[in-house]
DNA sequence: ATGGTTGCGAAGCAA
């Protein structure tokens, strides 16, 4: 039995509730993290998602973040925040353990202008982002680090790099800073199995920019190097794009086995 | 043409 892992910023679980049930009963995930729900515990559905199948953990105050977890392969320990001493800026961050995975869902603070106030508070939200993981895990461990990292890794996931000069999420400090954690021993599983441009995980909402293949891959799954030896598949769904009422953001997916695969150690 | 879209919440801000 493979896992199915999926992580997706659904820009307000409330007004995305029916689709965030539509899609968890076509793609079946085995463990769903999610963003952006904009509320605070005491109106999250778990009873929902129990009806359906899943335990939750859910970590928001009703502002404008909120992140959770849903698995059907148990969820324990579950840990909210970077600890006490980490001003979290919000609820971005909450961990649980599903069928021996480590999983963080996160959602990294937008940052807004290069050079704002936002801006630094975000390049310090990713500094202590990468000191939480460090202290509490081991590159050797079964780690998962899933999310909206707001974020594009790399020049080829962007639509257009003229546009984003001087933008956010695409900034030398803040790609050096993402390059922080994947140096201490996290792998972008969606990028080391399709190298191409065009692949995004979210497109504006104005101007038709789905539509125009005018995106950004900003939603990303990081794993440590035993639970990437295992990933199979990997894929990101923009089919949850279209229709009534989509989020901007569309669910990654990867593919677990039980067993390292067999050609993991060409993977690096 | 100094715009556009969505969510939240009831005007304007954040993304």
């Amino acid at each position: 039995m493979s896992l199915l892992l999926a992580t997706w910023n659904v820009n307000s679980l409330r007004a995305r509730l029916e689709r965030v049930l539509e899609w968890i009963k076509y793609a079946e995930p085995d463990i769903l993290c999610l963003q952006e729900t904009k509320m605070s515990d005491s109106v999250f559905p778990a009873d929902v998602f129990r009806d359906a199948g899943y335990k939750s953990i859910h970590h928001g105050d009703g502002g404008w973040n909120g992140v959770a977890i849903l698995s059907r392969v148990g969820l324990d320990d579950p840990e909210e925040g970077m600890g006490e001493d980490v001003d979290e800026m919000g609820c971005r961050v909450v961990s649980a353990s599903c069928s021996g995975i480590r999983v963080v869902s996160v959602y990294v603070p937008n940052g807004r202008e290069v050079g704002s106030r936002f801006y630094y508070e975000k390049l310090d939200w990713m500094e202590n982002l990468k000191s939480y993981i460090a202290q509490h895990y081991s590159p050797t461990s079964s780690l998962l680090v899933c999310g909206d990292f707001n974020v594009a890794p790399d020049d080829i996931d962007v639509w257009d790099t003229q546009v984003f000069e001087g933008a956010t999420h695409v900034s030398k400090p803040e790609r050096e800073s993402l390059n922080g954690l994947l140096s201490w021993g996290l792998f972008d599983c969606f990028r080391l199995r399709y190298p191409q441009s065009g692949l995004y995980s979210w497109w504006d909402y104005r101007g038709g920019a789905f539509h125009k293949h005018q995106g950004m891959r900003i939603d990303l799954i990081l794993a440590t190097k035993p639970v990437l030896s295992r990933c199979s598949f990997s894929l990101m769904d923009r089919n949850a794009r279209k229709g009534e009422k989509p989020s901007d953001h569309i669910p990654v997916m990867v593919w677990l086995e039980d067993v390292p695969m067999a050609n993991a150690d060409s993977e690096s």
